[in-house]
DNA sequence: ATAGTATTTGACTGACTGGTCAACTTAATA
DNA sequence: TATTAAGTTGACCAGTCAGTCAAATACTAT
């Protein structure tokens, strides 16, 4: 139980203009503003702006993780799970654009990307945060074999890595499209047509 | 008949730091210095930063249409331009990480990223440069369709979304792994897949 | 109350930021 | 040779950068 809220407020703050700007254009007497922290503070619980950096990508995680958890909960056949993620995802980038004026896509991709050249420590971040991510959908995979609806031959880590590059690319065009539409319909459908599994609703695109 | 090669000097040298590392992370000084030119010669070409990097960006793409038109030469079938362009974008992945010690993914998505919030000429012209490639890709689907191993019935430009979509994704998961795996195998393969045709070369993956 | 620790503050550093500018050199033209 | 314009230079700006630090304050346990 932590005295104060300081540290999460910097956290807060640094996720937020993070994801809307970018790590290099975001200073850390910016950060401070935004979270009414002096300097002095900031310093006292982080010892740089890059490990700032990798505590914001951590927190971007942990809010997200209820909602993935939800989305492949055991209780909702496999398919229907990606269907719900896409939805979330959706309905969060459109939260987004109404909060911060544009798309902002994935933050551990635009993160990872500007930052990978240069720290070491935050791509590895994110691409350790990617495998997380990368479990939900070798589970439902899994599922998915056992009810007969997947090829039970394919390598299923490798099927997840297109499932999650996939998702990244439709991030990305959103972000640099400004737009919604690539997690509309062609989110899910590209999901399924990686997947190579039957998939009907509505139209075919 | 440019005189001198000076701004030629900048836009190459700002190509180069900007792919590496990021935008944010290189400023004038490090490509002055990098090109060998002084402060105010840079200002006598650029009316500032962004204005290089926009320059920078159609330098990209300049040095890139060769190799594409050469993938997408009409001499050659159409499933095959699709293997040619991943083996040429795996060939310079490769040089790079040759060159630069890292792989660096698309410049387009990197730098397009990381200004999408803030820059919006930079936004737009990543997305522009990338509906470029993408006649490529539609060009090459409907000579699919005429042969009949296309699906005459799906909207082309949509399509062509989503190939675009995987194969910046792909990039993006190249540079944050730092690794040449993206571009191997996964690349081909799921373009095959997202193409829904036939292609059983080698094996499933 | 007191001692000790955790937290907060804001002034400070020195290097660096993108950008400006007036003076200078060079090359072409008339 | 004189004129003009294009190209180049390096000093200079005001502001910002990430990071430091000693002192002040607040909290906790005795």
């Amino acid at each position: 139980m932590p005295k104060t809220n300081t540290k999460q407020k910097l956290i807060d703050a640094a996720s937020e203009l993070i994801w809307r700007n970018s790590y290099g254009s975001v200073s850390v007497d910016d950060i401070c503003k935004a979270a009414d922290v002096r300097k002095g503070s900031f310093y006292h619980y982080f010892k740089s702006k890059v490990d700032l950096a990798l505590a914001s990508m951590e927190n971007y995680y942990e809010q997200s993780k209820p909602f993935f958890d939800e989305a492949f909960s055991p209780t909702r056949p496999p398919l229907e799970r990606f269907e719900r993620l896409a939805a979330i995802i959706l309905e969060k980038q459109a939260e987004a654009r109404e909060t911060y004026g544009h798309v902002c896509g994935c933050p551990f991709a635009t993160l990872g990307s500007e930052m990978a050249g240069q720290e070491e420590i935050i791509r590895e971040k994110a691409n350790e945060i990617f495998g997380r991510y990368e479990k939900y959908y070798i589970q439902a995979m899994r599922e998915l074999m056992d009810e007969g609806l997947l090829d039970q031959n394919i390598d299923i880590q490798t099927r997840a890595n297109k499932l999650h590059a996939f998702g990244m690319g439709q991030a990305l065009m959103g972000r640099i499209q400004n737009s919604l539409e690539p997690f509309k319909r062609d989110l899910i459908v590209g999901w399924m047509r990686i997947l190579d599994v039957q998939y009907n609703e509505k139209e075919r695109a």
